[in-house]
DNA sequence: ATTGAATTTCACCCAAATAATCACAAAAAG
DNA sequence: CTTTTTGTGATTATTTGGGTGAAATTCAAT
């Protein structure tokens, strides 16, 4: 029981270093060198489940990515680097790409991404979701209204909300507990309340200067609950007029006619 | 030639979102809804070379991962997040998966990777051998001694260098220009120089503490050029010896015995 | 309503990549 | 000198994912 190569540091590892790019021979390699400090290919080989003949050929791969070094002797010797350089060298190649992909996607990008269509829109992930707000946020010109529960008012968005507040943009909030909402208005200069009826089954509604609204629902998928969003943009954008008399807004102008 | 798909941006982008672990499909229909801005199905497949009925699927990986929104309408529309959005989201998985990954090595790594073993190590990569050296001008306590030529003394290696000296080490160079000495000796407390004869194959030379080097040699890959290291450790390792003696520091204790 | 075109979904094929196994030469150990 | 261990190469199997085409659905227009 000295090493038990199915335990979660193990897996967790071996996981991180696939999705860098690192064949599972690599990977499990680099993870067992990591535990042995030092080992041939037969060590390996026992502590990692690679076959042995490939220890030699995941090593290389290795090598040649800077992420172990070699001893040619025979039986030769490897030995990972450690921990902090892998990091500082992982950390350092995602940077340098991740600039060459912005760079060369702002060369082709002229298109505006403005948005008065009449289309509703939907949002994949959770995060995605947040993203969606938070430009929805750094847009508005007038005034913004965030129906939601206190879980849902995450310390981005309440930022988001504070950087809209110091243009002017007048605040609404609503959904929220007593305390939360006390605890929001000390950073803003000004948050109106709202008690709009906010249909249970729904988590996020905003409305954004009467023309761009996002609504958030939770679906039961196979498996744990999924938040998904719909959003749309534009006066007329069917989506915007609907939320909008969820919202009591613009009650009289629609009963109005 | 409103839309070339083969150009510079296009390949460059796509390349780095395939390292990402996007599907080339899903990297193509990405790339190709940046320039759109917004488009079908049939849109993404005539800028993309992407098989038309296939984009669904890359839109559906893009959907999921948040990066693409979709407009639920017939021809459906779809739309890729802003660049910054993008940016915003690759770096966050990245460093989530980077301190996953790090904490998971060292919750395993309780091996010393004190190295005192007669063995000669070679390094792989370049920046490798950057690495190395800097773990050695780290573990330096008494001395550092540095040979090469000006283009390798980077400005991480004296940083490192000055780090040393700031521990009290004496660091020795030797193989530089006049005025790169100068420079370097302006910024470090004392700094001696040493005229030892650095045989013209090898580009770096280092030892510390008497115990532990570094070589460097370029070697002419079929390609570019290439440049390997080897290093040891331990007072007794046969480079250790060998090196010193180059190095003109211990001809007496040799030639004694 | 009915037809025809376009859109979308689905299922299948095929090739490249890679995991896995084997066979054999070279070297070390006894 | 024999036997075991180590390294290299070839070979096979499996999986992943790109590529293609056939049904099904939807939309538009007779």
């Amino acid at each position: 029981m000295t090493h038990d190569p199915r335990s979660q540091p193990h897996a967790a590892a071996i996981a991180q270093l696939e999705w860098f790019n690192l064949s599972t021979y690599a990977a499990r390699t680099l993870v067992a060198l990591s535990g042995l400090g030092t080992g041939t290919a037969k060590d390996v080989s026992e502590v990692s489940d690679v076959p042995r003949t490939r220890v030699y050929d995941a090593v290389d791969e290795l090598h040649t990515r800077g992420l172990v070094d070699v001893q040619q002797s025979n039986p030769q010797q490897f030995m990972a680097v450690s921990s902090e350089t892998l990091r500082r060298k992982f950390d350092g190649e995602t940077k340098r790409r991740l600039s060459v992909l912005t760079t060369a996607l702002n060369n082709l990008d002229p298109a505006d991404r403005r948005v008065e269509q009449r289309g509703i829109w939907t949002v994949g992930e959770e995060g995605a979701i947040v993203d969606r707000l938070l430009e929805f946020f750094a847009e508005a010109d007038d005034e913004i209204i965030y129906l939601a529960e206190d879980e849902y008012f995450t310390p981005d968005l309440i930022d988001g909300l504070a950087a809209a507040d110091d243009r002017g943009v007048s605040i609404t909030l609503g959904g929220l507990s007593a305390d939360l909402l006390e605890e929001i208005t000390a950073e803003l200069s000004t948050v109106s309340r709202i008690d709009a009826a906010r249909p249970p089954a729904v988590n996020r509604l905003l409305l954004v200067d009467g023309s761009r609204t996002l609504a958030s629902v939770r679906i039961e998928e196979p498996g744990p609950d999924i938040e998904t969003a719909i959003w749309g943009a534009g006066d007329t954008n069917s989506l915007v007029v609907i939320l909008k008399s969820m919202f009591g807004l613009n009650g009289e102008s629609i009963t109005d006619e």
